[in-house]
DNA sequence: TTAATTATGTACCAAACGGTAAACAATACT
DNA sequence: AGTATTGTTTACCGTTTGGTACATAATTAA
């Protein structure tokens, strides 16, 4: 074992306790006090660990994206139709519940609120969505290889289609969270994974 | 006349100034020193004629949508094809330059930033693009009728899927700005209005 | 000319902000 | 047992925050 005494916490679970509140209100509306009560953590062993307010928000980047990640890549594995998969994933959102809908998504609230105050820390977000697009790319291509996808399209655009919807569907849920608002919109966008 | 000293400012500029600032940095990322910089207004002056910084971004909001909402109505209007305008106005999205992109959208971001923490302030950002929205939903309606639209699908579907691809690609177009990435993931969203 | 009215500039303020220093606590190593 | 090492708690700090009070300036009405 290494020297000193050992954290008293657990470091996913508490970045994951980041994220919730991150997520929710955003980079600067989140001051300390609330952020190192959602993380259940004092002032001290939160500089002490992590180093500052951006740094935790940096790592709860990170976290999301680690947890997302690896849930999408292993139910994507575990279905025996990805890109149906993929379709009723979107069509997943249009059932989740008022407050999910106005917390939008992380990477996407991330991008729109850093991209011109704070560029090094919005690519961190970026470079996550892109990561998902690039999951999406993965299977579409294969599904295109296959001939289970009939479409000519490039399986490059359609990834970033996928992600485009994703962005969109993250603010206009905002707007209309109601599920048959949102599914009509979804399945329109969805026609060209054919 | 009233009687008083005049007003020295003139209030739409002003306000097209604090569009500028609030568009770039947000709401809580914006403070009022650099607000009032942006403005050309004193602190007293501005706490006399606005109230408070939350009332400028509220009528900053309405600033904006008065601006854009003549704007789009009346380059609508003078266009012998509105369809088509619509189309080109996304079209022209790709176009824009880097700082454009990465402002994104001014009653999207405010959306995305407040929904969870000034569900109020954001609803009238929201009942903006849902103008817009409407704006949209006039004209291909009248498409629709007149039979230069030939798609069956519902007129009101597609206003609305106008105003989610105009929110994805505000998010999308900070991670891809180039043209060339942009313009493919329009036109494949544009090509549902036939 | 004076009073009433409205706008602006300046000085000030309490609270909240993110961050730091140092005392204290818990472990491993020798 | 003693020492080095690491983590936590507490008290503190300078700055910045949004906001206010009030003196001053510019106008109209009487």
């Amino acid at each position: 074992m290494t020297a000193g005494r050992p954290k008293d916490f657990d470091e996913a679970a508490v970045l994951d306790k980041a994220v919730d509140i991150f997520w929710k209100q955003g980079y600067e509306a989140t001051n300390l006090e609330e952020l190192l009560a959602a993380m259940q953590m004092g002032k001290g062993s939160m500089y002490h660990n992590f180093g500052n307010k951006r740094e935790v928000f940096k790592l709860a980047l990170n976290r999301f994206m680690e947890n997302f990640g690896k849930w999408l890549e292993n139910a994507i594995l575990n279905s025996n139709d990805p890109v149906k998969f993929i379709k009723d994933f979107f069509r997943g959102i249009a059932r989740q519940d008022s407050n999910d809908h106005k917390k939008g998504c992380f990477l996407g609230n991330t991008v729109a609120e850093l991209a011109c105050i704070d560029p090094a820390l919005e690519k961190v977000a970026a470079d996550h969505l892109e990561k998902i697009e690039l999951i999406f790319y993965a299977h579409i291509k294969e599904a295109h290889k296959s001939g289970k996808l009939k479409t000519k399209e490039d399986p490059r655009l359609l990834a970033r289609h996928l992600i485009n919807l994703w962005n969109g569907i993250n603010i206009t849920r905002r707007m209309y969270s109601r599920s048959r608002d949102l599914l009509p919109l979804i399945e329109l966008q969805l026609r060209v994974l054919h």
